[in-house]
DNA sequence: TTTAGCACTCGATAGTCAGGAGTGCTAAAG
DNA sequence: CTTTAGCACTCCTGACTATCGAGTGCTAAA
């Protein structure tokens, strides 16, 4: 629920939280005034400073310090007042410049863009590898001997997720014979999904058996909640911030971030998500804000990337080189997967904040 | 250059660096005489301890302050002083019952052994996954049509290493096609290294020569110095620690961490390291001290693990669980490749302290 | 409704002082 | 020659105090 403000009230706030981000001091009513050149006296700012305490958005630290935000206060700040922000040209070109030298490469790509994400946002940040949204299919499979009775089992996803595994048989076979057997499941199993496997597994011999249960289990792990891989960066960024041990935590506690992405992004929401301070949902996330976004194809196929920093951001910024790079990561899955034409430089819509 | 000691010395040196280690608070004479009941005087201390700061084992922060060790006293510790510290039983019991929980899975290897390593030791850890030291041997390509005229190629490495890239064709290509094309490859290139690759490259059609040169590609990559993976854990332990601004970029650079791995284990040397305050190589590593291990088989594949921390950690337990994780990782490896007769609970020797 | 004026609050900064842990030095004892 | 008791000295720590100033809330006048 956000109350409307008068507009002398919004710009007060406005410049009261820029002034916060920006100096990391508690603002006060003189220096506003005078630093701003605002045409009302310190003590008018005074009173609607006084307001905006009552509505919440404003507290002081004791009696007589200046104000700095609330959690509520930087959240109508970025709904309302942040306004259109992009990247400069040169930046924009420079990013792009940079991942089109790592062309084709999954694995590049996503160490890049966490790369850049944490260098221009002065921030942590993390990605997460693209991923189907609904149940995996079976796309591939290959068997491949090592030693004796080893064999090594590489499984690729729909989507074009790539998964090893060793097993070990009975007894050693060679290699012709693996890759027969990997030939008539990959022709059974074209597509498939978890069920329709665990249907025609009993039409096979033992071998193929075994290497069916093994997908399928690898299926079922992959189908749950968690998250493949993630890639972070910038740690060193925020190490001696306020909400730096959260902020950690986010990123090293599977769960808790996984928890985070699914919450934070319903039913394949598309758009920059702005979440500050938990948004009264994770007491771990205190003082701490995550801008994410999703990638990729929203009902099909994707991923999320996002920056995590202290509450006191340059949220303008920050937002637009998420979006920015979310966009050439949505072309790159395009590119990478469908091979649909390419919807680079597309702007993202519906740019939700979430919370109360 | 390590001085010899006097019995006497050494035992005020070693529980100095211990009471040190425990409490955090620098050791004066008359303390330490009356925590240890020591049989002489707090002047006899006193002297010792003077005798001690000559040789540039002990500091002062100020002239009336007790006396904590420098980086020499450390190491003078650890190669002289710290003795056999075995892993209590029942850890090493529950470390072994989880490693063999997730059997046969590199990844989940992997993963554990940087919690565990993060847990046990109350610092930060990394693992790298296991590498052949030489030049890499190609071992199994496979190609998978996505869509339209972009192909999937997984190849498989010497050592179980599966890289993946997509690869654009100037035609759609059937799955048949691809496969018939991967089966050449797969029979001409068995166990080739990258110059053998090279020379055979000319008696190929235009598919397989392409299909060659990424490959050439990728072994080109691998062989250099880069790390291919690696698996993190932990930091949130060393968060308020002195020097974890050190640690978190010795994490977080590849360059750095590559660096650090390779000096600091010359030629295939086995045993734990433990470096000390970068031991003057790294000025990067001022304050944080890192217990690292080769795991593997020393001459042919292997990885790395490490524990990192502040200069002041408890040396004994951290050796200890370093060197216990990396005896089961080096059973896992020569399960996983080699099926050899698998030496488990094997005690590394030639412990080493690197430096000066 | 705005603003000038004013009393008040409270953190930050600096100074003083006593207490205490620790040192180095010296001279006596073993 | 080694050990130790004694002592003067250093310097951190914590408590107490005073001053300063930025900032506030309130009231009354414009």
């Amino acid at each position: 629920m956000v109350l409307p403000l008068s507009e002398r009230q919004e710009r007060i706030l406005k410049l009261i939280v820029r002034n916060y981000i920006e100096t990391g001091i508690p603002v006060g009513s003189r220096t506003l005034v005078k630093q701003y050149r605002l045409d009302i006296s310190p003590a008018t700012v005074r009173n609607e400073m006084a307001m905006l305490g009552d509505l919440g958005y404003l507290v002081q630290l004791h009696t007589s310090a200046g104000r700095i935000p609330t959690e509520s206060g930087y959240r109508y700040f970025v709904q309302r007042l942040l306004g259109e922000f992009h990247l400069p040209l040169r930046d924009q070109q420079m990013i792009s410049h940079q991942f089109h030298q790592a062309r084709l490469d999954l694995n590049q790509w996503m160490r890049l863009a966490a790369a850049i994400l944490a260098r221009t946002s002065q921030g942590a940040s993390f990605v997460t590898t693209p991923q189907p949204l609904r149940a995996n299919r079976f796309k591939h499979v290959q068997l491949i001997a090592t030693q004796g009775r080893l064999v090594l089992m590489v499984l690729v996803l729909y989507g074009g997720d790539v998964k090893q595994q060793m097993l070990t048989l009975a007894e050693p076979l060679s290699q012709q014979r693996l890759s027969a057997a990997a030939e008539r499941l990959n022709l059974l199993y074209a597509n498939a999904h978890f069920d329709d496997i665990q249907q025609r597994i009993g039409q096979l011999d033992t071998l193929e058996q075994e290497v069916s249960l093994l997908i399928l289990d690898i299926l079922h792990r992959a189908d749950s909640t968690t998250i493949s891989d993630i890639y972070r960066d910038g740690l060193v960024n925020i190490l001696d911030d306020a909400g730096t041990r959260q902020a950690v935590r986010v990123l090293e506690e599977r769960t808790l971030l996984a928890d985070v992405i699914s919450e934070a992004q319903p039913e394949g929401s598309s758009g920059v998500q702005v979440v500050i301070g938990g948004d009264g949902r994770w007491e771990a996330l205190k003082d701490c804000t995550i801008i994410l976004a999703r990638y990729g194809v929203v009902e099909d196929i994707s991923g999320t990337l996002a920056v995590i920093g202290p509450t006191r951001m340059p949220y303008g910024r920050n937002v637009a080189v998420v979006r920015y790079i979310s966009d050439l990561m949505t072309g790159f899955v395009y590119n990478y997967y469908l091979e649909a034409s390419r919807p680079l430089q597309t702007k993202n819509e519906n740019e939700v904040i979430s919370g109360e």
